[in-house]
DNA sequence: ATCGGCTCGCGCAA
DNA sequence: TGCGCGAAGCCGAT
């Protein structure tokens, strides 16, 4: 029988009142089934918890540090966090790692002010990560080893790879989900509406408040007075401030290579955060869909890279429009009758943004989990596949090669300004992501290649490219995942099709140009 | 401006 | 077994 790692329970002093708010949570799970390799009588302080920091650059509200030194306070030990930077991590360039980098240098900073070493090892081959964390986490003379989730298959193989190598326990701990993945749901999910009130459920027991990061002074002394772990951390370590890697450039050169008009970091992910409470939240249920309003939240880098708690948000979200999460989803469930005529009052805004938040995150994350070929045609449902196998041949008027779309070069000048949009900034407005999708299906030699296309376009330029998210919309625009079939057209079949007039009745596709093509 | 039909299959009620 | 309904739509009729 293996370990069990029995639900911890935390500490935290509520704002409210001066009573200790004791509550557990559930959001980790052993990857393999270690022991601690010391007799359970014998505690080891010399021996800390490794945090492999992956999906979740943050500090603040992380539950899987949080459960690193929770376990590290138990065992009287400290805690180091490990970072390991894959160069052109799938495919993705230098405004990507440049954007990790930023993070990276702040993030170092930040934890080695509290006491928590924090490590990054460099993988310039993308085949090395196995090797060079076994070696430091036997180098540290590691606990045990808690690491964040990710539903993605190059993140889960290397943990599989790792989770056989180590002999101390490995746990896992969602926190890029408010519910964990695998608790939300145990099987691939139909779509949202089946997603939903799964979720709904279980959001009372999870959407707790998030404990303050308190380092306990023993865990913080077992570091400082560790010798030996202080010279691993100073020898095993890459110099950020002197790191120059220089990637592929893209094929638009020079002014794309790198995006200036966001700030990587938690920091700048919480200032974001309260500029879009503040000024743009009142816009977001009518507006977000108008790729010329800037009526989206732009969390989705910062959401992407884990700088910024989901759950987080909700909280402020809340605590920003003084709902609570019941009135929120009562008021969605109730919409028939609640909606009159007339402006939309501010919860239907806080539901547009929470559905979004919560249910189509954590739908993009169930998908990835229970369709290993989330990226390939195979993930489509069986009516998609067959209907796009149907309507393979049927003759097209347009048909581009990668180099063409890559060059925002088709007869459309919305799409290519699309296309340059997410080239020029590294995120596409979120409408125009659908639109840009389901026209490279439209022109694309099948639909097996347009969904190849789209992948490595978005993989390539999106600051959140390479994300559950993204595959995710992806097979949603060119597959029919989690949607339903729609009137039978030429090369879509019964896959939803969209056409730039119905944009034209939308919003002012010649603004939306203008802004990006000139 | 607004409406109905198009189309598939899940999940639940019966 | 039947039925309601779903993540963003389109199109033609009114």
């Amino acid at each position: 029988m293996g370990a069990i790692i029995h639900d911890i329970v935390v500490f935290m002093n509520s704002p409210s009142s001066d009573t200790n708010t004791a509550f557990t949570f559930r959001r980790h799970r052993s990857l393999n089934t270690q022991t601690s390799k010391s007799g359970s009588n014998v505690i080891d302080t010399s021996a800390p918890v490794v945090y492999w920091m992956d999906r979740d650059m943050r500090l603040k509200d992380n539950w899987a540090l949080l459960h690193a030194l929770d376990l590290a306070a138990k065992q009287k030990t400290g805690v180091v966090i490990v970072y390991n930077l894959i160069v052109g991590f799938l495919g993705g360039r230098e405004r990507q790692l440049h954007f990790k980098i930023s993070a990276l240098k702040e993030l170092q900073a930040d934890a080695e002010k509290i006491g928590i070493p924090f490590i990054v090892i460099l993988d310039e081959t993308g085949n090395q990560s196995q090797k060079k964390l076994e070696e430091i986490i036997l180098n540290l003379n590691a606990f045990c080893v808690v690491t964040d989730f990710s539903p993605l298959r190059i993140q889960r193989e290397l943990k599989e790879k790792l989770a056989t190598r180590l002999d101390i326990p490995f746990i896992e701990v969602d926190t890029h989900n408010i519910v964990p993945a695998w608790i939300a749901s145990q099987k691939s999910e139909y779509a949202a509406y089946t997603l939903r009130p799964k979720l709904h459920r279980l959001l009372p027991e999870y959407l707790t408040e998030i404990p303050k990061l308190h380092i306990a002074p023993m865990v913080k002394k077992a570091i400082v007075n560790n010798a030996t772990i202080q010279s691993i951390v100073k020898k095993c370590s890459i110099n950020l401030s002197t790191l120059n890697i220089h990637l592929k450039p893209n094929t638009h050169t020079n002014e794309t290579n790198r995006i200036d008009w966001i700030e990587a970091g938690e920091k700048a992910a919480h200032k974001q955060l309260q500029s879009f409470l503040s000024n743009t939240l009142t816009l977001y249920a009518d507006k977000r869909n108008d790729p010329i309003m800037d009526a989206q939240s732009n969390l989705s880098p910062y959401l992407h890279y884990g700088m910024l708690s989901p759950q987080r948000i909700v909280l402020e979200t809340l605590a920003h429009t003084g709902y609570r999460i019941e009135d929120v989803l009562d008021e969605k469930k109730n919409k028939a009758k609640v909606d009159l005529e007339g402006p939309l009052g501010l919860i239907d805004h806080v539901g547009a943004f929470l559905e979004e938040l919560i249910v189509r995150r954590e739908l993009a994350d169930n998908f990835c989990l229970y369709n290993p070929d989330y990226d390939s045609y195979t993930c489509f449902p069986a009516w998609a596949q067959a209907t796009l196998k149907k309507h393979k041949d049927d003759p097209k008027e347009h048909v581009y090669s990668l180099t063409q779309f890559e060059n925002a070069a088709t007869h459309d000048q919305l799409w290519n300004a699309a296309q340059m949009e997410m080239v020029r900034t590294g995120k596409m407005h979120g409408y125009m992501r659908m639109y840009w999708a389901k026209k490279i299906l439209e022109w694309s030699k099948d639909y097996i290649e347009a969904q190849k296309i789209a992948i490595y376009l978005n993989d390539t330029y999106e600051l959140d490219g390479r994300d559950p998210n993204g595959y995710a919309g992806i097979a949603w625009s060119i597959g029919g995942v989690h949607d339903r079939a729609w009137f039978t057209r030429p090369i879509f079949g019964t896959i939803r099709y969209m056409a730039r007039s119905g944009c034209e009745k939308k919003f002012d596709v010649d603004a939306y140009i203008a802004k990006w093509l000139k």
